[in-house]
RNA sequence: UCCCCUGUAGCUCAAUUGGUAGAGCGGGCGGCUGUUAACCGCCAGGUUGCUGGUUCGAGUCCAGCCGGGGGAGCCA
């Protein structure tokens, strides 16, 4: 069995919070040579023994991650590609070189010795965001700080910064303001790094978790025709043209002319077609990009955004309450395990809390409550004396001033808050025997407030079709969500998380901005 | 969309009541016996977001526009 050294480093994290396990085995018997058909190693330079999986010849070079989590054995050549973070000179004649590739937070040294051919004329004017190739060994460092370093025998200058003095990406501290408008570039730092591995790490779970479930991952589609989705405003879909486009004879669009032949739209959830495999399926989810032209401006809103919406049948709201509770302990544990690394410089820097925050939120149990009792609540607490912006009544729709006291000062705890008011409710969610409320929930968590909403879904084709008619909308518009009405229908629930906002909440960033690579909104989609 | 704040060097920020635009970091050059956001010295770097106005004089005051941020609404 192999052991696995962590790094016993400064930014060592605690046991929890380990690095990921090791993608592959480490090294065992170095074949002599590196049987790499397909490409290039690396270029011209020797490579380190070959030691990789015979199934996978281009990895013989090692990551940053491997040597530092002791799968590289010291003493060990290695290559080292990367970009260079910062690069000190040392009084004795030589440069330690930070370079970074990604797999890790952690950056890796380099030691360039001054008797390299090119010392003078490459290496001592390398600066950030130079990508280079570093061919030398491991070694234990004789410094302090880190416990492993790479002794260079070579260094490439592989791809060169043009002009130091303006490259946008210092290795100093910058705002997220301005990164915002260097998003090609915003990788490269420590923050956007993480960001990207913590997405990585949270898709992962998230399809870790289903699979392990028996859910069936749905691809809904991006474009839909159908204008009754109604959870926001859509973004048209055309190939018309948009200066001098088709009239009808009454002068209106002729979208008959249309690519699709009618008006065409980017989808804003892909639940009713969920529901379509969940009949079917009996366990199903998505996970893929949604569009909202809301003008909304803020930091917890983006016009393109992806979303998590599984749909289950045989099911009641109670069993989608489990799933959620289930489903978000399962992968927040997912992220603390594999992704140690990155969670600690979020706790570090951005959040001090965000990692007991999530340790408390899988260890509590989730309270359950009525709408109408946490109406009730909410108008003891003001007759209490606390004081709110919105005055509390039976029929509002929760706030996030209401919110945020339910779960964070009520119950300490996430809450999982049931029954609404149906007039404050979309149309298929499933009427309950009051005649008042609906089967909706809303899950609440501390610091964030409604983190997840779902509902059991309207199975009764008289009673849907009641609330069509109520809501003023047209029952032709809704055929064949209808028909899984008429043929098979069962009681069926699902929900719908916004992943960025999961992503926030883990990690503690302020902006929905800074957590998508690169961010929609309104006026904005430069890269 | 509404309310509030804001825009000065590559970056982060100063600039008194309207009176000669500065610093730190980054960059260049030079030092320095293993450094940790290294350190020390010197140098370069600006149409103060844009347009107009008030004034002897505007980074500073006024108007409009553009960008950014915070809050609200909508929601995920």
């Amino acid at each position: 069995m192999v052991t696995f050294h962590v790094r016993s480093a400064p930014r060592a994290a605690p046991p929890l919070h380990t690095a990921a396990p090791p993608l592959r085995p480490p090294v065992r018997r170095p074949p002599p040579r590196c049987h790499n058909t397909l490409r290039s190693c690396s270029g011209i330079v020797p490579v380190a023994p070959c030691g990789a999986a015979a199934d996978n010849p281009c990895m013989t070079k090692h990551t940053i991650h491997e040597m530092l989590t002791g799968q590289v054995p010291v003493d060990t050549s290695v290559t080292v590609e990367g970009w260079v973070r910062t690069r000190r000179d040392s009084k004795g004649g030589f440069s330690f070189i930070q370079v970074h590739d990604g797999s890790c937070f952690d950056t890796i040294q380099v030691v360039a010795p001054g008797e390299l051919e090119n010392y003078q004329s490459q290496v001592l004017h390398l600066t950030t965001g130079c990508a280079i190739r570093a061919v030398g060994k491991l070694v234990k460092s004789q410094g302090k700080g880190q416990t492993c370093e790479v002794q260079a025998d070579r260094i490439e200058l592989v791809g060169g910064v043009d002009d130091p003095d303006t490259y946008p990406v210092s290795a100093k501290r910058h705002t997220f303001e301005y990164l915002r408008e260097v998003a090609h570039l915003r990788p490269r730092t420590n923050t956007f790094g993480a960001i990207a591995r913590v997405r990585h790490a949270l898709s992962m779970a998230v399809h870790r978790f289903f699979d392990e479930h028996g859910f069936v991952w749905v691809h809904t589609p991006i474009i839909t025709a159908s204008d009754c989705e109604g959870a926001g405003e859509m973004f048209r879909v055309s190939t018309l043209d948009a200066v001098n486009p088709p009239r009808t004879p009454e002068g209106n669009i002729d979208y008959t002319q249309d690519f699709f032949g009618k008006e065409a739209r980017l989808t804003v959830s892909g639940q009713l077609n969920g529901e379509c495999y969940a009949q079917a399926l009996s366990r199903i989810y998505t996970f893929g990009p949604t569009f909202r032209a809301e003008n909304s401006n803020t930091s917890r809103h983006l016009a393109e955004f992806w979303m998590i919406e599984p749909e289950i049948a045989f099911a009641d709201l109670h069993d989608d309450a489990d799933l959620a509770e289930d489903f978000l302990k399962s992968i927040f544990r997912d992220l603390l395990q594999r992704r140690g690394d990155d969670m600690k410089f979020f706790a570090d820097r951005i959040d001090k809390d965000c990692i007991t925050r999530l340790e408390k939120f899988i260890d509590a149990s989730f309270e359950r409550m009525t709408y109408t009792q946490a109406i009730e609540i909410l108008e003891k607490a003001a007759a209490g004396g606390h004081k709110f912006e919105f005055p509390v009544r039976w029929g509002i729709d929760l706030q996030s001033e209401h919110e945020r006291y339910l779960t964070e000062q009520h119950v300490g705890r996430p809450v999982v808050v049931t029954d609404y008011p149906k007039d404050i409710k979309a149309f298929y969610m499933r009427l309950n025997d009051d005649g008042k409320t609906v089967a909706a929930m809303d899950v609440l968590a501390p610091g964030i407030g409604e983190i997840i909403g779902g509902a059991q879904r309207e199975e009764r084709l008289d009673v849907l079709d009641q609330r069509l008619d109520e809501m003023g909308l047209v029952k032709d518009d809704y055929n064949w969500y209808r028909d899984l009405r008429r043929y098979g229908t069962t009681p069926h629930a699902g929900f719908g998380l916004g992943f960025e906002r999961t992503i926030i909440y883990a990690t503690g960033m302020a902006n929905i901005r800074d957590v998508i690579p690169f961010p929609r909104t309104p006026g904005n989609a430069e890269f």
